[in-house]
DNA sequence: GGATCGATCGGCT
DNA sequence: GCCGATCGATCCG
């Protein structure tokens, strides 16, 4: 049996795009029907508080993003486009609220499994974007609050490597809607190098169109 | 390789 | 009703 290094409160307690960095390296665990499967975090995104105008939490503590206003360590799972889960990991200061869009996984174990949940398709591409992560690991809003710091838990977090920072680009964040200026924020952190960070596929949007009234 | 478009659900306006 | 923190099939070059 293989033991895991659970990551700490306090290593998710902080501003949330320095968290955002932090897990980088680490590791994503996913217990299912005993076996397991692993993937290192390549991508990630930060999201804030209400301040945040691309933020779910931008409706407050009683919407959605609910799970965004409390304890760091939790999961906040969404369905987006009626089709896919993103898996968030809760993360802010101490009274605060934010979290942390895991994007993509490098696959370290399990990668069969993986590829029967994914459909065939080539390792690099196996949980290469937010929602090809969740259907990768099996994850959807049936683990919406899960502790991802209990190791005996169906899904967690465990110390994985430590990633230099030159091994590190920061952008900006992908298909996001909100007010030019946290649009452009560089909270999407990434490895470089790594084949499966997501392809970052955005709208379409030319340099005219970035006023944010409509017709 | 890159652009376009439909799928499909929940929580808002 | 409307529209997303997306993906993959399909069409074009």
């Amino acid at each position: 049996m293989l033991q895991f290094d659970p990551l700490t409160r306090e290593c998710l307690t902080g501003e949330t795009l320095d968290v955002t960095r932090r897990l980088l390296g680490q590791r994503l665990v996913r217990r299912i029907d005993g076996a397991l499967l692993i993937g290192r975090i390549v991508e990630a995104e930060a999201y804030g508080g209400p301040e945040d105008s691309t933020s779910h939490a931008l409706r407050g503590p009683a919407g959605r993003a609910a799970g965004m206003f409390g304890p760091v360590g939790r999961a906040y799972i969404y369905l987006i486009y009626g089709v896919y889960s993103c898996l968030n990991v809760v993360a802010h200061p101490a009274g605060g609220v934010g979290a942390v869009l895991l994007r993509a996984l490098a696959p370290e174990v399990g990668l069969e499994r993986m590829r029967v949940l994914r459909g065939g398709v080539v390792p690099h591409l196996l949980a290469s974007g937010p929602g090809r992560l969740c259907k990768a690991l099996s994850i959807d809003r049936s683990l919406d609050g899960v502790d991802l710091l209990d190791p005996d838990g169906p899904l967690f977090l465990a110390a994985g490597v430590d990633l230099p920072d030159e091994a590190v680009t920061a952008g900006p964040r992908v298909g996001v809607v909100g007010r030019p200026g946290d649009i452009a924020h560089p909270w999407r952190l990434y490895v470089a190098d790594d084949p499966n960070v997501s392809p970052g596929r955005r709208p379409k949007m030319n340099h005219k169109d970035t006023k944010t009234t409509k017709s």
